[in-house]
DNA sequence: TATGAGTGTGATAATCGTGTGACAATGTGA
DNA sequence: TCACATTGTCACACGATTATCACACTCATA
């Protein structure tokens, strides 16, 4: 793991550098805007902490110039805790900011959360058809401007399956594999899961979608707007 | 303007005492940390340099003293291979650290700096989002026009995780990980402290905030006036 | 009409996650 | 030392989730 750091504070910098060594990083530094930008693009590192008083290019810049070209993460240090500073670093697309003075726990929690943010970025978190929106890391299922509803984990993957195979007939041992495993699951809970999740949605959402059952081969969801 | 200047070094007190008389400011000298307590309180100055190395009482022993009862500006000096010192320091509230050996123009510059935020009424390290207010460094929590409640340790540092998240569901894990640490912290005891900050906060503050629980994913900082 | 496979639905039990209170251990200041 | 706040540990209740069972219904076929 590398880090970027950003700082033309000698000495915070190397403080910051220390503690991100001893967390088993490696630590690259700049001094300057334009050192940083050039830096970042040599070394290619996976996270940068930026403060924002910079010479040359100060760190909203640099924020935006970088966030243009890629999703690495970026931790903003700032002095002002004006709100609109803030807001301006994430609107350019900081994923957090710290303002000095901090500790260097905190410093580290930061950016844990970040990285882990981050590696979660990759794996889609929301699943989308038509005015469908499954949110798989919140469990919450929305349709078009209705508000949203809690699912458990299993009426989540089912939910999931179903629309993974939007358009085809999902057999029950295709729903048994995705929702329980390998060796888990039976016909019987399928049913019983095909019926909480009817009830759940046509409760809150009346005549938007359905999961229709073709007998002998198994479950489609299908839009009530639909005509196929 | 009155400046306390603790260090045991009667020959680098008296050069910093004369940097300061020459900019205008009164000077009260201590040299230990005890004394400089008993001087902080009698004399009420504007302005703290501290040096860390002290008999009788360190002055990280002293910042945190001060700090738990004062919002006064405290700059520390240390000696520059004490990093974690540096860190350790702002983490006890201290506004900003001195390197030695340094210049009359560089701690001069320092104090102006210190002295022009903390006009801006010690804006360092306050956590806001909407109506909430966290300040970090008093271990208080202030909603709306409420009265502002104390925060133990732990739970300050709970609030201030799911602050970092707000609009997140917040896992158990990460949780441990911002108020324990890497390797300490419990299910149980997120639970309990969970628990505390509900009763802590219900009862001060009806009806402001909530901590919502995700069944089997973990908790979200809510503002009752959501309606998502 | 009777039969039986496939399916929908409700009731119920087992399990798990969570909230809450009581209390012990620890730290801190008087 | 004591009193007090903070923190850790445990036990238990309660509700949500999940598994299991029973039974009714549909519909093709004999």
């Amino acid at each position: 793991m590398k880090a970027l750091i950003v700082d033309d504070d000698r000495t915070l910098a190397d403080v910051i550098a220390f503690t991100f060594k001893r967390e088993g990083f490696e630590v690259i530094l700049a001094e300057d805007g334009e050192s940083a930008y050039r830096r970042w693009q040599d070394e290619n590192p996976d996270l940068i902490i930026l403060d924002v008083n910079l010479p040359k290019e100060d760190g909203f810049t640099v924020c935006r110039r970088i966030r243009e070209q890629s999703d690495i993460p970026i931790i903003l240090l700032t002095v002002r805790s004006d709100e609109e500073d803030i807001l301006g670093g994430f609107h350019l697309g900081a994923d957090d900011y710290i303002t000095k003075p901090f500790s260097p726990r905190q410093l580290i929690a930061r950016v844990k959360a970040v990285m882990r943010r981050a590696k979660k970025k990759n794996p889609a978190t929301v699943r989308e058809w038509r005015n469908i929106s499954l949110f798989l890391n919140r469990h919450e299922l929305k349709i078009g401007d209705y508000p949203p509803i809690q699912l458990s984990g299993l009426e989540l993957r089912m939910m999931d399956c179903l629309l993974i195979n939007v358009g085809q007939i999902v057999t029950p041992e295709i729903i048994i594999d995705q929702v329980w495993g390998p060796n888990g699951g039976d016909m019987d809970m399928v049913r019983q899961l095909i019926h909480r999740l009817r009830v759940k949605i046509d409760r809150k959402f009346p005549n938007q979608i359905s999961i229709d059952n073709v007998p002998g081969l198994g479950y489609e969801l299908k839009s009530i707007q639909d005509n196929d």
